[in-house]
DNA sequence: TGACCTTGTAGGAACGTTAATACTGGACGT
DNA sequence: ACGTCCAGTATTAACGTTCCTACAAGGTCA
């Protein structure tokens, strides 16, 4: 296959001036040696022939991509997009390029885009494992001193991580539901799927410490995070003898999805049943019943896990001691969970 | 910077079983003319050195790099995300990676994020530009035969498009709106200042083909696309003389925005005012009251999008003319515009 | 027997860039 | 006048691959 396209090197730029290929890459990289004049001269042709310089030629003799690659588990998932978006925007201000895969939350999947990223000689990664408790070749990788940042993660994973601390996040709503005197609270989770349990032991936690008994049968899974999940398992919550009275939901689309099932279902909203959800999307705030929901600042997030990316990439040598840095969410309460006058 | 992280080479690989380089890399490629059990040593020793090719070497040689830049206007839009999704998944199906890069809406971001994919030697691009009109540089790059299709363009843009028929879906729904009984229609959308007009010119066309005159004070552009902005759009609509009976807004967000500014007004929907989206995200069949919008498959223009460039990318020598592809929406019709048996 | 293939392997150049080193010719000092 | 230094430029060797060609050893054929 011919591209069929010209290509201007450096060589073109040699040839037109009648410098040497040395002297015209020092000129365009500004070198001292090399006076204005010439420089100019040297410019000027390169300009004229168009010339952009091989990023793929450079990057073998230096050694550096200048790309990053994100690894996320899926994109449709409106949280991780603001994600990504923020992590794009931080790098390209940086000079880096974003190369992204989704693993669609498959452990092989996974692998397999992080060897892709190797292959293709990435400096860095930026990582949303599929599951919390599955690290192990993310941990090989940082032993073999690839520069890797985690955005979910428990403190104790053994690689550099920044990410919102789910555990308390969730522990806020729950306690939040207790404080306006719920007693009954159900949640909505699909952790266990996914290994990720922080949500789910933050909901046990505020139950515990307000002395609360755990009851399994208000533990549901929507298997999914959409809309429709959530409806789904509003309806399981609902049907069963026993209903809570309130739901912490794991996010805002599956709170909404629940928000939507008690309109169906004729229930006021928080009279009947409180609802809470988590990310704080857009959405949330215009909801039927405005949503209670967990909230924290994405860009402070990827500024922090860009930041240490970066960091550990241009460290010489071994690799720093991981460190996971937890961001602590906050509530914003809305009329889904509390309505100024009523119970 | 050294990277302190070992690197094998084929050289390593060449040094362990005593062949030459060369001989290594055929073996690694299958190539014929090694015997079975030459390649098996090779392949052994290159497993157990944890070999992986580097691609960049790779693309310099071949000068082909497997990348494919795609170049957002703005990752926020959730239907910009699902095609992205989409996009990089069609993408690493056949070989191919994503580089990615958002434009933030400003042409001058754009031009630069197709400067370093140029230089990134990517192979091909797919770039949702920012205004319908002004596509000079974009033009300019397919003529210096480097493949390019467009998500969004005219007919006549010049360069190969796999897009939706926004004229077409806009048309479908504001026809739907007529047809219904309503004279009096409203339109929120921002495309004067995005230069991308096809909506309002489908919202013409249905009023026109009905006889309905055309009342600029019923065209408000909401300044964005997010969910504040249509609620503030609808306002201003809503506030003047005059109101419409039914409103047809750019997209789901903004429509979403009409809604609860119809919920907070007292105003029933669709009895006093009807609503239509446009793009049927997921908050449209679940919003408080059903949303009617305009509909299709993200997955078909994406495919068709990534076949096109692959088939301009594998193309020798010139690329063939250019073809616009314009995938033609449906309209689902829901609660918000008409409620069977009501108005 | 020797010309000619075939099979397996090796060697060198190339891709476009940067880094390290080498060469020029003039200015300067003594 | 002669060595020294320096500014300006050129030469060469990398980076890790792949492609093209070379070549030795053995087999085939007349």
């Amino acid at each position: 296959m011919s591209l069929g396209r010209p290509v201007v090197r450096l060589k073109d730029i040699a040839d037109k001036t009648g410098f040497s290929v040395n002297t015209v890459s020092l000129a365009l990289r500004g070198n001292p040696r090399i006076p204005e004049e010439t420089a100019n001269v040297i410019r000027e042709a390169a300009r004229s022939l168009n010339y952009l310089p091989n990023q793929v030629a450079k990057s073998l003799v230096s050694r550096e991509t200048k790309t990053i690659g994100l690894v996320l588990t899926d994109i449709t998932n409106p949280t991780l997009t603001k994600v990504a978006q923020a992590i794009e925007m931080a790098l390209a201000e940086r000079g880096y390029s974003t190369l992204f895969a989704t693993s669609n939350n498959d452990l092989e999947e996974e692998k397999r885009a992080i060897a892709v990223f190797r292959s293709r000689q990435v400096d860095g990664m930026l990582i949303y494992p599929r599951s919390h408790r599955d690290l192990d070749h993310i941990r090989e990788l940082r032993r073999a001193n690839h520069p890797v940042v985690l955005l979910v993660a428990d403190p104790d994973a053994g690689v550099d991580a920044v990410c919102i601390d789910e555990r308390r996040g969730a522990y806020r709503a729950v306690r939040h539901l207790i404080d306006t005197g719920h007693k009954r609270i159900g949640i909505i989770d699909g952790g266990q799927r996914l290994g990720n349990l922080e949500k789910r032991e933050g909901y046990v936690m505020a139950l515990e410490e307000a002395g609360l008994p755990f009851t399994p049968a208000l533990v549901v899974d929507p298997h999914g995070h959409s809309v429709i999940r959530g409806y789904w398992a509003m309806d399981r919550l609902m049907s069963a003898p026993g209903r809570p009275t309130a739901v912490f939901a794991a996010n805002d689309s599956l709170a909404i999805g629940a928000l939507r099932w008690t309109q169906k279902n004729g229930l006021r909203v928080p009279e009947d049943v409180a609802i809470a959800g988590f990310d704080n999307i857009e959405f949330a705030e215009h909801a039927a019943t405005p949503l209670t929901s967990v909230n924290y600042e994405t860009q402070l997030v990827t500024d922090l896990a860009v930041s240490r990316l970066l960091e550990l990439v241009t460290t010489d040598g071994s690799l720093p001691d991981p460190r996971v840095t937890l961001i602590d969410p906050e509530l914003i309460v809305r009329e889904s969970s509390y309505r100024p006058g009523s119970a």
